[in-house]
This record gives C-alpha cells, sequence and structure tokens, in this order.
DNA sequence: ACGCTTCATATTGTATACAATTCGAGTCGG
DNA sequence: CCGACTCGAATTGTATACAATATGAAGCGT
C-alpha cells in the first residue's frame, strides 16, 4: 500500500512517513509498518535521516538518469546472458507475448496499462532466462520506480510503436544466439526509454506535474 | 552481529535463523534481530524460505561467478565517472592511500587486514568521486560478502603487489581523466581478484573449508 | 509397508506498552 | 533583535504477549 501510494504520487518526495500516521492509514500497528518502510528503504524508495526518521525520497534530474543509465547496462548484460542460454520454448513465450503487446498498442485508443503489463512480463521473461539471481535482485530497486511507471503514459503512439519494433528485433537477435547484438538493443532500448521521458518530464514541469498534493 | 557470524563462517550457509535463537544469542528480544534480518536478507546474505522462515544464503560457485561478474560491470563503470569527475584533492587522498597499501603489503609478514582497509578505502574513494547514489547502492550488496572477504586472506604475496600495481595504474588514468582506460582497469582488476579466489577456493574444498562447523 | 490425517510443537506475524531520543516552540538573557 | 536553553510533544527503538501459520512426527486405515 505504502509502495503504491508513492509510484502514484499521493505522498510526494519529501514528505515525512511517520509510522503511527502510515498504521492508522492502512488499519495496521507500527510493527509491520516498519517493515515495509524497511523493504522500501533498501529499494530507495524511502529514504531515511541521521535520527532515522522516514521520508518519501526525492530524486534529481541526474539521479533519475543515474537510474536509466544503471538499467541500460545491467538489462543490457541479462539480455547477453538470455541470448546465450535462449531456448526455443521461451522465445516462443517471448514472441507470444509481445504479439499481445502489438494488439495493445493498435487499439484505438492504446491500452497502456495492458502495454505496461506485457512490458513488463517481456522484461521478467529475459531476466529469468538470464538466470542469475543476483542480477534479479539488483534490478528490482532500478524498476521499481515512480518515475519509471508513471512515465509510459506520455508515450505517444509512434513511441509505443517504436519499443515495440525494438522487442522485435531483440526476438532476431534470441533467435540467433547473439549476446552483443542482444545487449546492445536493449541498451538502446532503455536509453531512448529515458530520453522520452526527459523529453516528457521538461513538458510537464513548465506547466505543473499530475498527481502531487502537497498536503503540509 | 548475525552479518559478522554469517560473514565470518561460524553461521554455516544453509543454517535455520531462528529468530528467538538469535535474539537469545545476542541478548535482544525478536523485534531488532527481525529488522536485522530484513536488511541482510535485501543483501541477499540471508534467504527465506516460501513460509517466511530464514536461513543463511548458501550461494553456488555461479552465483559466486555472478557476483564478481557484476562486480566487475558496475565498479568499472564508477572508475569511469570517476575518472571523469576526478579532482586534484582526491586524486593526492587516492595517492596516499595507495601508499599506506603498499606499506602494508612491504612488510614481513604482509599485513593483510591492514592491506584490506586501505584497499575498501581506495574503493570507496572511487565510488564518492562517481557521484551515483543509485551505484553505491547496488555495489553495497555486492561487495559485504562472506566470500570476498575471506578471500584475500588466501592471497599470496606476489597477488598482493599485482593488485596495488593495478591501483596505480589506476592512478595514471585518473591523472588522465581518461574514463575507458580506467573502466579497463578496474574490470580487470575485479576479474583477477575473482580468478584469484576461484583459485584458491579449488584448492581448499580439496581438504576442507576452514570455519565451518555445522552444529546440526 | 505405504499414504493420509491429526495434532502438538516450533516459528513467524501482529498488536500494544513503555523507554529513549529528537524536534520545535516558547522563553529568557544579552 | 538575536541566540541559547528548556521542556512538552512527537517520533522511533525495544520488549513482550498473543494470534496465525507451518512443520514434522505419531497414529490410523488400507
Amino acid at each position: 500500500m505504502i509502495r503504491e501510494m508513492i509510484v502514484s504520487g499521493e505522498l510526494a518526495p519529501g514528505d515525512q512517513l511517520g509510522e503511527e500516521a502510515l498504521a492508522e492509514k492502512c488499519g495496521v500497528s507500527r510493527t509491520p509498518i516498519r517493515d515495509a518502510l524497511r523493504r522500501l528503504e533498501s529499494d530507495l524508495l524511502v529514504s531515511r535521516s541521521e535520527s532515522q526518521r522516514s521520508f518519501v525520497a526525492d530524486w534529481s534530474l541526474d539521479d533519475i538518469g543515474d537510474v536509466f543509465e544503471l538499467r541500460a547496462m545491467l538489462e543490457g548484460h541479462a539480455a547477453r546472458r538470455a541470448a546465450e542460454r535462449m531456448n526455443d520454448d521461451t522465445l516462443k513465450q517471448l514472441r507470444a507475448c509481445n504479439a499481445s503487446l502489438k494488439k495493445a498498442i493498435a487499439a484505438n485508443p492504446p491500452d497502456v496499462d495492458r502495454f505496461l503489463e506485457r512490458n513488463r512480463e517481456f522484461h521478467n521473461l529475459i531476466l529469468q532466462v538470464a538466470a542469475s539471481r543476483r542480477l534479479v535482485s539488483l534490478l528490482a530497486s532500478l524498476i521499481e520506480q515512480p518515475v519509471v511507471w508513471r512515465t509510459a503514459h506520455h508515450y505517444g503512439a509512434d513511441e509505443l510503436r517504436r519499443s515495440c519494433g525494438e522487442h522485435e528485433e531483440l526476438l532476431s537477435a534470441f533467435a540467433r544466439r547473439d549476446g552483443s547484438w542482444a545487449e546492445a538493443i536493449m541498451s538502446g532500448h532503455i536509453r531512448r526509454a529515458f530520453h522520452a521521458y526527459a523529453d516528457a518530464h521538461r513538458g510537464l514541469t513548465a506547466i505543473d506535474k499530475p498527481g502531487r498534493k502537497r498536503t503540509a
């Protein structure tokens, strides 16, 4: 619940997260809230002051750029490993997944939520084939970001199609078991997503960010 | 305390970590133990069964290889960023640090603990100059590994000198602000450390691993 | 002998009370 | 008017009790 509140923007960056307040809001006691805050902290969604008070983490544009840069590197690496370990069964699943994704885009208007879901499934499948628990855990903290998920809603139809096209190219690389190719495409895929975000973000800050209500 | 018990080998991989048992052992109640286990879990030092029971994480050689591979990639990236952002003041600190490290090696017998301490300081300084909070948090879970710290004690004098030499080469790359060079050296530095580990480990498993007493 | 069920035990999840610490407003003195 | 201090309120840390759940062994029937 807390994660959702942060990702959705209901809680703004910098807001203090009092354990008692959250406990009441969520209808539980402080104990599970404390557990949750610890986990969110390890994902850097929550930051703590020197005196152990919790706040919604506030990310500068540089920080966000770092996240995408690291994602590009790590997901690129995952794609390389996946290509080297690919099997026909998974390849079929990936093709089916991307077909469904394409259909979501083709709808009018495009079904962005479905797109996001399939996109996530696609990337998760790759990560699974990459077969590195450690890589999974590192990437987990990078993909569960408010920034990442709010972004796709600003994608235009052409950007969605381009994203889908890159997935298809990835499939080609996987079919050939070409790790270097897969890595290059994936890396570019993520970097393009960053620039799409940066453009949309600049446009938004000029007016006002949606879903943010400073209550204090 | 728990981290130390795991890293030192007092608790063997696979051992169950009952909250109550640990609480008694550490002289506190279950509440702070639970917090600790959550944090250790996010570092993958502790794993949990489907029913939420905690165990000391058990790493295969492949897993360990993954850790070094990711470290090579991420620390290489850190070195590149550091080279691009290097300032003369930090460069001086790094030189002083490596000089101290060299002195620790020159002693007879080599002061391995001092070496480790300085080595850590050296890498931390680089990470700091790289100026990416996210990178710091990703690497944190990779360097705090039982495997990493037990390894250096098996280094021979020549390996210690070689490690030190690589640091000096890194300093040259930093002085020239050559990011690509720095990345290449750092990546190799870590990869070499892995092979040193793998060799020592194979040698050890042939006899028996030290510091492991299966109590159950 | 094998598999299924049952139940005592062990273990974790949650709520609550209290202790320790921190923050901030108000006050006093200069 | 400014700064340091004090004290009450707010917040987090810890201990403990109890509830919910999982585990494993004994018992039962086939």
